[in-house]
DNA sequence: CGTCTGCGTTGCATTTAGTGCAACGATATC
DNA sequence: GATATCGTTGCACTAAATGCAACGCAGACG
């Protein structure tokens, strides 16, 4: 029996995991495969491999079991990946003091966005609010909506913003901004003087551009001819907002999105917008995410704030 | 502005924190100096400054203001130590989850000791529980009764045992065994027929091992000999329990120890024991302290039941 | 039934980063 | 103002982590 000694223990007991080793084990248990989280992590699976045998050395219990198609995690580890977890969240919070600290001049924020145009919202309010921060870093990654809420749920992103989400699980609008889907013309344009609301028979005279199906958006609206029988002149499709745009401003026809996504353009006049005729079009909106319960950092609230009351701005104008 | 890009960054930010940094930080501002942890953890000064200085940068703030007698955490360095306080013990919680995962054939229990002889109560009651248990390792600290309290208080230490500890911070005691401080003598010598309680003028004249005053009890002790203007024979003084305890056995005259030291020697009949005559000394009491609302490991708590069974089986006996 | 493809693992040469040593600069104390 | 103590920096060196290649293993497929 040993007395007032610490160094010296049967097989090396770590009071503390080392980072490099956990994170490894993370990103593996996370990917499903060594191989996998080897090439995100840029090194070779024999050194994750390395690494997680070091840490089961470590903690002197398995923590994945070695299957046929990759790892999964055991008992064990994934009482791990649930510390770990908990870990990342306390780190945040610390991080966002430290970020306090500095007079905000510093920090980072991750958002899931919802359908590509979201990223086009994004680009223009978030130009606002990065001059306002300069130094801050955006984590922007884009997805469905189901992508948007999982990256929630697992608190890989601070806040989402969604299309047409319906807060099923866990989660909780912040803002929820009407956002219908219009017809986008060009002012100078026979269209432009057409009647509103639009018909949905007018709206099949017009040459558009759509998003492709693969977007909300792009689904909405294929929805549409489908439930009413109708079938629209689809001159473009596309997965970018900005082609969609600039078929508006070519003069070529007109487009079916969100308004806010060409706000500036209603302001300078170069593009407007005639209400369609279509009640599933009008219902949409865009949902500001987030998980309640979970403590975010500093720069994240404000950057939320920021959004939320451009949204509401914006919300039915 | 960057989308979806998640490796590349400003400065490099760190989404966690290296643990071999972090550990030297944390000793660092423990132990005051960089120098005194340099010589804690057996590296080079100058590796800790390199490694404070890492640290610092990866977390983009001062964490220590250097000073002229070693560092001091800054505001932010406050709140990563709270933050890896905080981490310590989850981390705790996690292991003795994997030690109960093990069925408990691992561990570590870390205890504080007051005054050196309860070392020796300790050696007895863990040699039992440690035979229940094999493969759990102890982590003993010995000290005053505040140095036992301290470590309680910084979750340092499991739980403690103290000798006359007054619960006077966020402590509490677990169990508190009446421990009064007997004269132990050896049966075949005329001190052993002396009358019950033995009175302080008899104490007088028998030739006496003590502990030096560095120790509670030897402290106490010369406490009473100033408050009863008395002198005792010190014939012995030492540091050590085991001495006192041959010196009594060597019928070379008594010591002043609680009898629970002497558990074995007092059942196999080799050692006797003898009320002494005084207040202060009757009133003496071991104490098992822990701080409330510490989630301990299960081996601790086991253990800790222990030791509260076997004190108070012998609490008065 | 053999091949083939995916996985994790191991041995060895190489590269990287961490360390020790020594000298230096700064700062309170006497 | 001399001095002792502490943190920092430059440089040579050592130890640890990595890449590369080959291997063992299990399920998928012809």
């Amino acid at each position: 029996m040993q007395v007032g000694d610490s160094s010296h223990f049967g097989t090396t007991v770590t009071s503390s995991i080392d980072t490099k080793l956990s994170q490894t084990f993370l990103l593996t248990c996370q990917s499903g495969s060594m191989r996998a989280a080897a090439e995100a992590l840029g090194i070779e699976p024999s050194s994750v491999s390395r690494q997680i045998a070091q840490l089961e050395a470590q903690v002197a219990i398995k923590l994945v079991e070695r299957g046929r198609r990759g790892v999964r995690a055991t008992e064990a580890g994934r009482l791990l990946l649930q510390y770990l977890h908990s870990q990342k969240i306390e780190l945040e919070t610390v991080m966002s003091e430290f970020d306090a600290l500095r007079g905000l001049r510093r920090g980072q924020v991750d958002i899931a966005l919802g359908d590509g145009f979201i990223s086009d919202f994004i680009g223009n309010a978030l130009a606002e609010f990065s001059a306002t921060y300069p130094g801050v870093t955006y984590r922007l990654q884009s997805g469905s909506t189901a992508f948007v809420e999982h990256q929630l749920c697992e608190d890989l992103a601070h806040f989402g913003l969604a299309y047409n989400a319906r807060p099923n699980q866990g989660l909780q609008a912040k803002a929820r901004a009407g956002q219908p889907l219009d017809l986008l013309v060009a002012p100078e344009t026979d269209w432009a003087t057409l009647p509103e609301p639009i018909s949905v028979q007018a709206l099949g005279q017009i040459p558009l551009a759509l998003l492709l199906p693969g977007f909300g958006i792009g689904a909405l609206v294929r929805d549409a001819e489908t439930h009413h029988s109708i079938r629209f002149q689809a001159t473009v499709e596309s997965n970018s907002i900005a082609v969609l745009r600039n078929f508006v401003r070519a003069r070529m026809g007109g487009t079916i999105l969100p308004a806010f996504v060409v706000t500036s353009e209603l302001a300078d006049g170069s593009i407007m917008r005639k209400t369609i005729d279509l009640l599933e079009f009008g219902a949409a909106d865009a949902t500001l995410l987030v998980r309640p319960g979970r403590r975010l950092p500093e720069i994240a609230l404000k950057l939320m704030d920021h959004l939320c009351r451009r949204m509401k701005a914006m919300g039915r104008g």
